[in-house]
DNA sequence: CGGTCTCTTGACGGAGTTCAAAGCTAGTGG
DNA sequence: CCACTAGCTTTGAACTCCGTCAAGAGACCG
């Protein structure tokens, strides 16, 4: 895992072809196609990737570092959608497939190295390589599953019981992220959830 | 449309042939597969279609009707995770996917008529057509622009407010069901939105 | 009709919010 | 390396949105 580790941080497409092989094969011809299609990035702590209002231009493969995708309500307050660490895409998919205004933010909470692809892009490198259809339609419906349990929690559970389940399912998430940002995930204020981890006769 | 409707009443899979023709055209051959690939079938209201705990065997498409996918909570009470009606899939992805016990239900809210696909019979027929990863492709990255846009209305904005949205987006769906599972879906108890929908001044 | 399911209405209670202030931590520059 | 600032966390008191419990009124079947 560090040697693994070490060879994305010269070889960044590495860690997305590793990613993708996962699910099937590629000729050295496809990773060479690949690693031009991809651009690297680098962000710094704060750095914002998009703006709402903005027509999101790119799809986000985290190579190393942690991102988070955030709304912002009418009083100014945010509410994270998302957090994409390493292995993980991140995009407003509503704004990248509608080429519509986005409704997210997307910023950086860590330094963090990317891959990027613009959505044209994507679509002619779904053409040249279209066994990808199968690659990006496993990795939304992962997604996809991954949103249906989280609806199921924040409809079912109280602040405490949903803080409890993403410790279980994200135990190395929760010690990087700022506590407010958990709070803002979970749907609670950074107040509330201060108060419920100092409350005594805290079960969890 | 009407005219749409009643030929697939007949012939359901024209409904689903209809449906994948909207992204990627269809060969005879291939339609006479996708036939084979579908079972019909008919349910009645309330009928059950997956029960919590069950292993999930089959997608479902909906060709004419209603059906809820719910969890139900320690204290017996449900909460509405989606609905779907004429055009939409219905599953529990992660049951689907992992072949792991459900942690959802499916349940008709009016007589409906579904199409039927099981996880083997899906992947067989991804093998033999190809092109059809392209359509549940873009069926998920749907999904999840709609779930991604889902959680950002639940997370910033009141019960009145996520009701307002919900009568915008899906004005038709909102005409068909009962007023408890609109409750439970924009999760509050059905008293509440009663009280809601029923008081003074109430700008909505 | 008669029973079951859904919607309504009210009084009360509690989970979570708001606002404000103070302590703490970490990054930043001299 | 220390001082300063800005942001994060903590704590408290008052408040609000929404839940719970309970009882009654419709509404929809068989």
């Amino acid at each position: 895992m560090v040697i693994l580790l070490s060879l994305f941080l010269i070889m960044p497409h590495q860690s997305l072809i590793h990613s993708i092989e996962q699910i099937l094969p590629l000729t050295p011809g496809q990773k060479a196609i690949l690693k031009e299609a991809f651009h690297t990035a680098e962000v710094k702590k704060k750095e914002v990737l998009l703006k709402e209002g903005e027509i999101t231009k790119y799809s986000y493969f985290v190579v190393e570092g942690l991102l988070r995708m955030y709304a912002t309500d009418d009083n100014g307050f945010d509410h994270n959608i998302q957090f994409a660490i390493n292995g993980w895409w991140m995009s407003d998919m509503l704004s990248l497939l509608n080429q519509t205004p986005a409704s997210f933010n997307i910023e950086a909470i860590e330094d963090s190295r990317l891959l990027t692809i613009s959505q044209p892009g994507k679509e002619s490198l779904l053409q040249t390589i279209p066994g990808l259809n199968i690659y990006f339609r496993q990795l939304s419906e992962n997604a996809l599953a991954a949103y249906q349990q989280r609806f199921a929690i924040n409809l079912s559970l109280t602040a405490q019981e949903r803080y409890g389940k993403l410790c279980e399912r994200y135990p190395l998430l929760i010690q990087r992220l700022p506590q407010k940002h958990i709070a803002s995930y979970i749907g609670v204020t950074p107040e509330f959830l201060s108060k419920m981890l100092n409350r005594p006769f805290n079960s969890k």
